[in-house]
DNA sequence: TGCAGGATTAGC
DNA sequence: CTAATCCTGCAA
């Protein structure tokens, strides 16, 4: 897994990784040995169980606060892939960062793809792991660290119903690797998209795009 | 156990 | 604007 960012990268406040994640380089190595790459140009920063527009919630059973079971991931190590299944279509793909004890993360939204990627195909959270084939066998792995020298994934529910039973082949890798930073100027924020129910927390400025990038899922 | 609704997208 | 489509979390 050549230059991947560290585990330490990700234990930072969520809304400093998200930031810092711009211009990084989201790559996926598939079972033949086909690199799948683009740079990130667009984000989302979700947080813990009070932020009203996160999947990161508490739920009580057997008298004990616990996080619910999709989401469980966010609340774990980070350096992480939360992946997930939405509108029983599409894959998002985040990635799991917040200080040590807090919870969040980071949902990457759009990427400049690389060759032999077709120019259009990252705008947006589906779109792109559809080109990069991101799939919700990657929830739980861990981004910074060969696979072989991975602990047990995180403690997650079981596979949801209808994911895919096998575990990943032996050849696949997703990392995140350094690229050429954007600058603060370059950087330009607004509201998350399609969170309109969470009230008040939809109109936090969570969502980072490079202004103006053509690849951004919508304009910022 | 049932059921409303979703961090989206393509198509009319 | 709406349909597609399957899980999830919460209510009962």
């Amino acid at each position: 897994m050549p230059s991947a960012l560290g585990e330490d990268f990700y234990a930072r406040s969520t809304l400093i990784v998200a930031r810092e994640l711009l211009g990084a380089r989201l790559c996926h190595r598939l079972p033949d040995g086909e690199l799948r790459a683009g740079r990130i140009v667009e984000v989302e920063a979700y947080l813990g169980p009070e932020d009203k527009a996160s999947h990161a919630k508490l739920q009580r059973r057997g008298g004990a606060l616990l996080p619910t079971p999709r989401s469980a991931v966010m609340f774990g190590p980070v350096g992480r892939a939360y992946v997930y299944l939405i509108y029983g279509l599409h894959t998002c793909f985040n990635v799991v960062a917040h200080p040590h004890g807090e919870v969040g993360a980071i949902l990457i939204r759009a990427l400049a793809p690389e060759e032999p990627l077709p120019p259009q195909s990252c705008r947006g959270p589906a779109r792109l792991c559809a080109a990069l084939a991101i799939d919700r066998r990657y929830n739980g792995c861990t981004l910074w660290a060969p696979r072989d020298a991975e602990v047990q994934p995180a403690p997650r529910a079981a596979s949801p119903a209808g994911a895919p039973a096998d575990s990943l082949g032996p050849g696949e890798r997703l990392w995140l690797a350094p690229g050429a930073p954007f600058t603060d100027a370059e950087v330009a924020r607004g509201p998350r998209i399609g969170v309109e129910y969470a009230q008040a927390d939809a109109l936090l400025p969570y969502r980072l795009g490079v202004r103006g990038h053509p690849h951004l899922s919508r304009p910022i």
